[in-house]
RNA sequence: GCACCAUUAGCUCAGUCGGUAGAGCAACUGACUCUUAAUCAGUAGGUCCAGGGUUCGAAUCCCUGAUGGUGUACCA
């Protein structure tokens, strides 16, 4: 034996009996010269959704089609196979009288997972089933593993992460989420430019990684020998183009954040974020109910819809209260009523709220009793508006407002759907709230947001007003499909790697 | 990070009290000229996640690890 033959029949050794069987059909093939592998390409005239929906032009008439075989009904002479493209199944009746019995079995010899074109005419089987009869065929590639079971399809939630393609072969409810995720970018991006907004691109590695509180990635960048980091929003940049003078601008990408895992975060995950001059938060609040709204009359039915069991109903307009409403009327503490710090504190005390720290200040108690007794009640979509000033160093301050800015937040069941902001464009200001965040910082919070002079010189040329916001896109898209984990909207969820 | 659960044939899953490893689909052989989860007869297919331990004997009990799921923490 050489040492090939060693090899090969070491591998060999290793397949399971179906992939010996069908490698043994593929060498038999080349062995014979019709190797499937050779073919570049095929004429395709139709889809298998296309042949049903155009039954009553298509009958009688001669069709090409390619695809995958997806079952296989032999009844002797005769036998029905399903064939799946990318628009569906269609079924596939071929018999020995027609093909000739050499070809018949060469047919009947195939497996489930075969890439194969087929020629032949429209017709109606007895049993009504629209089908195509074929008449000349060609296998394009060989399956060399078996397919997951046809009825259960591919259940293992590990599997189906890892090798997407099998779970996108074997379940159409997977394809269509995917679909929808398309259609829901491609809305989005649409409306925006219908509104005379410029889709821009801006950098994915930074050299701080500013406009939200996140831990980042940190990679190194060898001829500069410069340690840069994935970029957690793009915030910052964008704010930059306003000052540049585009007065409207987004960016739909990828975000990374180096945090843990759940149905909810995925590392990386997709933003859309953009940025409108001369307006404010409110301005955003119409526009965020426009894109939702778009973005779930393009992919359902109805407005009225179910997410997870629990009904919501996404017609306009959306609820919008205040943080300080949603904790008076959720947790019954009404901060107005409180002045300052240590009167937050006595508050916090009396009502025996859990897990208060004591560096915590009057407006991060707002935002802990909020997300402690409000954040899970806001079912129905709701702009919450106006957060305390400390949670938000990049936002305007509300005018006469005990330490509020001019900042929403979108909840939908419960969940946060997107972030947005009366753009703080005083750079004076700025500077401060950055100094405020490097102390947090200096004290021991690593995702306090570390200060950009790049940015602050910017904003000292001078920015308009301007109107903030980011959208969250895996989450929608989970909310308009009905997905209970963000990995069921991306296509390569973050894994471990097998070992 | 922590807790709980799961991991058995290519896939979907059973496996009782610790006593020879099971089914359906898929595959293979045969029958069958309108089936559609085709049907019928037969055959083959296993590192029971990995490594230790307890035991006369472990898929099963214990420990460690791997991967996943769920919850929780962190994360607006």
């Amino acid at each position: 034996m050489t040492n090939d033959q060693q090899v090969a029949a070491a591998a060999a050794s290793d397949l399971s009996d179906q992939e010996r069987i069908r490698l043994e059909k593929l060498e038999a093939l080349q062995a014979a010269g019709e190797d499937p592998y050779l073919i570049t390409k095929c004429d395709v005239s139709h889809h298998a959704q296309e042949v049903i929906n155009d039954f009553d032009e298509l009958e009688e008439k001669t069709v090409t089609v390619a695809g995958r075989l997806m079952s296989k009904r032999g009844m002797g002479k005769v036998g029905f196979s399903d064939l799946q493209d990318t628009t569906g199944r269609i079924q596939i009746f071929s018999k020995i009288d027609v093909l000739g019995a050499e070809d018949y079995e060469k047919w009947q010899s195939l497996d489930i997972g075969d890439l194969v074109w087929i020629e032949g005419q429209v017709f109606r089987t007895n049993r009504g089933e629209i089908s195509i009869r074929n008449t000349g065929w060609l296998l394009l590639s060989k399956s060399l593993r078996p397919l997951p079971e046809k009825f259960h399809g591919l259940r293992d939630t590990d599997t189906r992460y890892r090798k997407r393609y099998l779970d996108l072969i074997m379940n159409p409810d997977v394809r269509d989420t995917f679909i929808k995720r398309s259609i829901i970018i491609q809305t989005i991006r649409q409306e925006l430019m219908d509104r005379d907004f410029l889709e821009v691109e801006t950098p994915q590695l930074n050299t701080v990684a500013g406009g939200a509180s996140a831990k980042p990635f940190v990679t190194h960048h060898n001829a500069l020998d410069l340690d840069l980091f994935l970029r957690i929003s793009p915030e910052l940049y964008l704010k930059r183009l306003i000052v540049g003078g585009f007065e409207r601008v987004f960016e739909i990408g990828r975000n990374f954040r180096n945090e843990g895992m759940s149905t909810k975060h995925n590392p990386e995950f997709t933003m859309m974020e953009l940025y409108q001059a001369y307006t404010d938060y409110h301005g955003m609040m119409d526009l965020t109910e426009d894109l939702v709204v778009s973005a779930a009359r393009a992919v359902l039915d109805d407005l009225q819809i179910t997410y997870q069991g629990v009904e919501i109903d996404l017609n306009p307009p959306f609820r919008r209260m205040t943080m300080l409403d949603a904790v008076k009327e959720y947790a019954g503490i009404d901060f107005r009523e409180i002045e300052d710090d240590a009167d937050a504190h006595r508050v916090m005390a009396e009502r025996v709220v859990p897990d208060v720290l004591p560096e915590m200040s009057r407006g991060e108690l707002l935002n802990h009793c909020f997300e402690l007794y409000a954040e899970e009640k806001l079912v129905q979509p709701t702009f919450l508006m106006d957060y305390p000033i400390e949670i938000s160093p990049l936002t305007k301050r509300k005018p006469d407002s005990n330490g509020l800015v001019e900042r929403f937040e979108l909840f939908i069941g419960g969940r946060e759907y997107g972030n947005a902001y009366s753009e703080l464009n005083d750079p004076i200001d700025q500077k401060e709230r950055f100094a405020d965040q490097m102390k947090k910082h200096e004290a021991g919070d690593e995702e306090a947001q570390l200060p950009d002079e790049d940015f602050v010189e910017a904003l000292e040329y001078g920015m308009p007003p301007t109107g903030g916001l980011g959208i969250g896109i895996d989450r929608l898209v989970m909310l308009l499909t009905d997905s209970g984990s963000i990995r069921d909207v991306l296509l390569f969820p973050t894994m471990r790697p097998l070992t």
